[in-house]
This record gives structure tokens, C-alpha cells and sequence, in this order.
DNA sequence: TTGTATGCGTTATCAA
DNA sequence: TTGATAACGCATACAA
């Protein structure tokens, strides 16, 4: 066991009479070396077990080989399967993949980008916490050309590309699957900030009713505290205790969506004739929970390779160039049994 | 947007007329640099917007500030909670967490283990793809005392630490509580290989049916290809389709569970009284679907912690040093509406 | 096609 | 208590 010291290219250099930086080149296959040379160097460098510190190459190119992530937890299925998309890219590139969990803090998020910063990441791929105002944090990679994607949860201010959903078009959608379902009292579960994509999702929702002449009730707009089960069962009963309850509950989550059903079965309304439901992202849960749950379609191991795919493009980019592009995917609304009234 | 250079500890020595050691020094609070210095110096780093170079450091130093996690999947919620436990105490102690998925390959896991090596990983933590038999790719974190942690999914050798749950006992438990709510036909839906904790969980069950003196059928063992949910409805289907068909299920994970479920429910087989089932892990999802699913406990965020501490305990003491220890986790039955009869 | 020399930013050793 | 210098391993500008 004992401790032997990594081979570097120097002792490659010495064992064959080369100088290192010929050995440099060798390895990463400069065209000015011979084919030969090349293949005599490779070989010996395996046979002596070298593994190139990929370190000390960082710090000589002043940049790292990995790429943060910035999320609020790894532990929602729309954000785990992000991540596996990116990993997946990332890896095929000879990218690490660096995670960071905000907790949806504004101010861990931003002590995270300073971590991320002082680590050196080549590039940085991030989903705001939920609370997440200004982008002040950022600036410094916007500065420093190290580039940026925001995924998902965007900032408002149009300081970097991002790959997102029209969360807006996708309420709107979600509102007008539940009218042609003959609903006319669609309730709204107010998840998340005035600042956040829910905030879209609702206006898509309430533009959806505006459209169809529906009347906007606000006693069947409900605010919740936190994007979990028990809100959404909590909320949903206050609904269904109405005088005049809804026939129809649009959940922007699908954990929400799982609430919504659970708090009906339990009173015994029958769903989806008597409350139709629709939920958010098609996580696995949703074509498990019974009935199964409508929902809007939401690309996660999509949005993590094209942010993975941008940032390998940038990187690829020279320096000088600015670079900044949206990627708008598009989403279809899933018609499952708790929507399904025709 | 002038891309500035960083600045060093040279720029900050230069300008207050110091030299760049004591800077270092100061900025790692060394006793032997005044007090008086020590604050001078770090408010002229900030003032300068100084961040430490970590690439720099961790070449100098042989070692970089990460931990490398190499698992299956972050997609799976067990593994994604696991996660989090990990990130949330490295990242306390300064300490990336690098993410790495070998999407249950042998050869992935192989690749990437040589690639978390090449990065300098402090330590890695790794939950064993569904097929891994050797462990040679680990020997080598094991000769350069690289603290390793196997999670869950540990190897047979025992060739490092581990964090785990007595996978036997718990399949016992689940097992004897079928038992004990009057179920004799249990069938156990084996997933996994013969070399994966699903083995332990499956011996737990025979010996569990040997102590209640209950014959073991080898048609109530059904193989499953994957562990998946459409495989835990077909396989729950054959079952159903028996002779003599069971009248309880234990299915090692939950999401065999619902699959379960979704099969009785299906084919109007009353949970739990013609049927029972039990899941394994306490996945989200247990508590939402319909029945609940009665399931085993797996403690994932705290395994993940104690797998972060682990490392971080082995990275203070000496190299010379041998370290190895089996963190043994309690789980417990948890009773719900699928299994309960009594 | 290959070699020489230097620097990336830090920390550790030795000296003052 | 502080300073000078070398070293970590690699990649590049410049020479040959």
C-alpha cells in the first residue's frame, strides 16, 4: 500500500528521451507531432499509469472542466431528471458536473454563485430559488464571458440565454382543455411568487377565462404558502368549501394536482364529473395517482441537455463574442381520467 | 464589460507593501501573522475583490475540494434525497459535490471512476450499478487513501466503508408483518440481481416464511426484468393469474408498490383484505396513492449525510492512517392502508 | 517536427 | 512575526 506518486509527463518525457512539452502535445494529438511519435508516447504513457491532473491544467488555462449547477434541490422529479440531462451531456463532453442546492434561499443562492465563481466552472446552468429578485449574482459570469443558462425558473431581466417553457401559452392551454371539458368554475391553485413562472401559468389561466367570457372569481384563486402535498389539500378543501365551490381545480405542479385528488376522494366528489383536475410537468406520479392526472407536459431531461448543449457551444465560441439565445419549447397538454368529462 | 484580470495575493501584498506568504497566510488566519495584519489584509482583499483560487490551491496541495458521487441515477428518488444529504454537508465544510451517473453499466461505472480519479476527488461516495460483481476500478482510491463511502448499494468485499441499511433484516420485517395480518400466500417480487441488496431483501422474506413454518412457492417469486412500474403490473398480473393465486405482495421498492396497487385496483382485488402489499423505501409517492402503501423506512437524506461525514471525518486525520467502518442503519415497518387488516 | 523557458496562483520550507 | 524561493503539473510562446 504504498502511496507512489502520480506519473506526470515529465517522467514520460525522460523515459523516452522527449522533452515534456512534445509529451503535452502527444496527449491531446497536436498535428505537429509525428503519428508516430504519438503512438509511442500514448503507449508508454499507459504503461506507466499516467493519469493527467486535470488540475494543473485548469489552473494553466485558467479555466476548470466542469459545469455548476444551480437548483433549488435535486429531490423534485422536474429538477432530478434537469440534472440527468444535463450529467448526461456534460459526461459525454469530458465535463464534470458540479451541484448546488439554494433551497430555494435567495441568500444561499447567492453565497452558491460565489462558490461556483471561486471554483473556476467553465460554465453555469441555473434554475432560481423561488424568491429570487435581482440578478446582481450573476453579473460576474456575464463579466467574465463565463457563460450562463438560466433553465426553467428565468429571471425577468433578459441578462443571459435561458431554455424555458411558454408558461404562459401552457396555462392558457391547461385553462381551455378544462372549459372544453364543460367547466365553467375553474379554481386556481396560486403557487409560488409574484416574480416566478407560476406567476405566468397564472396569467395564461386567467387570460384563458377572459377569452372563453368566463367570469374571474377571486375566491377560486387560492394562495398557497409552499409548492407541497398538504398546501394543495389544505387549499382545495377552503375551495370545496365554498358556497359556490368549482367544478374544475388547474394545479401548476403535480404535486399539487395529487393534493387536489386527495382532498376530493376523501370528501367522496366524484372526479372528473363533478371536479375535473389538471396538474403540471407529467412526473411519473401523475400516470400513477388514481384517476390518473391530466397535466401539462414539461421536457425536463430535454431542458437539461439543450442547457448542457448551449453551454458546450459557448465554450466552443471565441471569447469576444457575445451570446445569448432563448430557447422556447413548446408543451402539450396531457388528457388524463381526472380531466377527461367527454 | 473588459474581461479584468483576477486578483492575486500578490496584488494585495504589492499594494500594502507586504509579501505574498504573509498575505496567504493571513487570508488562512495563521497564528503566527499579528492580528492587526489579519484584518488589514483581509478588508484590502475584499476591498480588491480578491476570490481564492481553489485550482491553485488544490494543485499545490495534491488535492482538489470535492467529493465525487457516482450513482445509478439522480433520477430515482431515493438517490436524489441521498444527494441532497451529501450536498448539504459538503457544501458546509467547503466542499463541491461532483455528480456522476453510471446508469446501472458496469463499464460507465469503470469510465467514470477513472475520470473522478483524474479530477482529484477528496473522496468519493458511490452507490454500485445494478451489476456490479468486482471492484477492482475502486482499488485505486483505496492505495492513494482516498476515503471511499459504498451507500446502499454496496459491494460483497469488503474492500471499504459503508453506509447501509440491514437490507436482510428489513426484508424479514416487512415479510413477518404480512404475516402477522393473517397473509400465508405472500409472494415477493424479485428484482435485482443475485449480487444487490434486493437479494438480501429477498432472503429476509424466505426466512421470515421459514420462521412462520410457511411453505416457500417458488411460483409466489416472480423475476422482474427491471424495477420498474410496468413491470411490477405485469408481473403482479401472472401472479394473479395463478391457481391459487397470493394474498400478499412484497414488493422492494415502491414503485414495484404501485405498480402493484394499480394492478389490483384494476382487476377489482380488494387492498389489503385480498390483498396486501408492502412497499420498500418510503418514497413520496407511498403516501399519495391510493391506498397508502405500507412500506419499509429507508432513511436516504441521513444516509447521505452520514456518508458526507464519513469522508470529511477521514479527510482530518493522517494519510497513514487505515480507515474502514460499516454505518448500519435501523429501518422499521411502516404500516399503512395497503396492508392493514387487523 | 521538436525543444526551451516561463507562468498559472497557491502553499510550504527555510531563513531572517 | 514576516519574507524569499521553490514547487505542484501542465501548456504555450518562441526558438531551433
Amino acid at each position: 500500500m504504498i502511496n507512489k506518486k502520480d506519473v506526470t509527463i515529465y517522467d514520460i518525457a525522460s523515459k523516452l528521451n522527449l522533452s515534456s512539452s512534445t509529451v503535452s502535445r502527444a496527449l491531446r494529438n497536436s498535428p505537429s507531432i509525428s503519428k508516430k511519435t504519438i503512438s509511442k508516447i500514448k503507449k508508454t504513457a499507459d504503461e506507466m499509469g499516467y493519469r493527467p491532473n486535470t488540475l494543473a491544467a485548469s489552473l494553466r488555462g485558467n479555466k476548470s472542466n466542469s459545469i455548476g449547477i444551480l437548483v433549488p434541490t435535486v429531490k423534485q422529479p422536474f429538477l432530478s431528471s434537469l440534472i440527468s440531462g444535463i450529467e448526461v451531456i456534460a459526461q459525454k463532453a469530458g465535463y464534470n458536473v458540479i451541484i448546488a442546492q439554494s433551497h430555494d434561499s435567495y441568500e444561499d443562492e447567492v453565497a452558491l454563485t460565489k462558490a461556483l465563481y471561486g471554483s473556476r466552472v467553465s460554465g453555469i446552468i441555473c434554475s432560481l430559488a423561488m424568491h429570487t429578485k435581482k440578478t446582481a449574482h450573476f453579473q460576474k459570469f456575464i463579466d467574465k464571458k463565463i457563460p450562463l443558462v438560466f433553465v426553467d425558473r428565468i429571471p425577468k431581466d433578459n441578462i443571459a440565454s435561458r431554455v424555458m417553457i411558454d408558461n404562459y401559452a401552457a396555462g392558457r392551454k391547461a385553462t381551455m382543455h378544462l372549459i372544453s371539458q364543460g367547466c365553467n368554475r375553474i379554481a386556481y391553485l396560486a403557487a409560488g411568487s409574484d416574480y416566478s413562472i407560476f406567476n405566468e401559468r397564472k396569467k395564461g389561466y386567467l387570460n384563458a377565462l377572459k377569452e372563453a367570457n368566463l367570469p374571474i372569481e377571486e375566491d377560486l384563486i387560492v394562495k398557497l404558502d409552499d409548492v407541497t402535498y398538504e398546501d394543495a389539500i389544505k387549499a382545495t378543501n377552503k375551495l370545496l368549501d365554498l358556497k359556490n365551490p368549482p367544478d374544475a381545480i388547474f394545479a401548476p405542479a403535480d404535486i399539487l394536482g395529487v393534493g387536489v385528488i386527495k382532498s376530493a376522494k376523501i370528501r367522496g366528489i366524484k372526479i372528473p364529473e363533478e371536479l375535473a383536475i389538471i396538474g403540471f410537468n407529467d412526473d411519473p406520479i401523475a400516470s400513477i395517482v388514481d384517476p390518473e392526472l391530466s397535466t401539462v407536459y414539461h421536457p425536463s431531461v430535454k431542458m437539461g441537455e439543450i442547457s448542457a448543449s448551449k453551454i458546450l457551444e459557448y465554450l466552443k465560441k471565441p471569447k469576444s463574442e457575445d451570446f445569448m439565445d432563448i430557447s422556447l419549447l413548446n408543451t402539450d397538454v396531457i388528457v388524463r381520467a381526472s380531466s377527461k368529462r367527454k
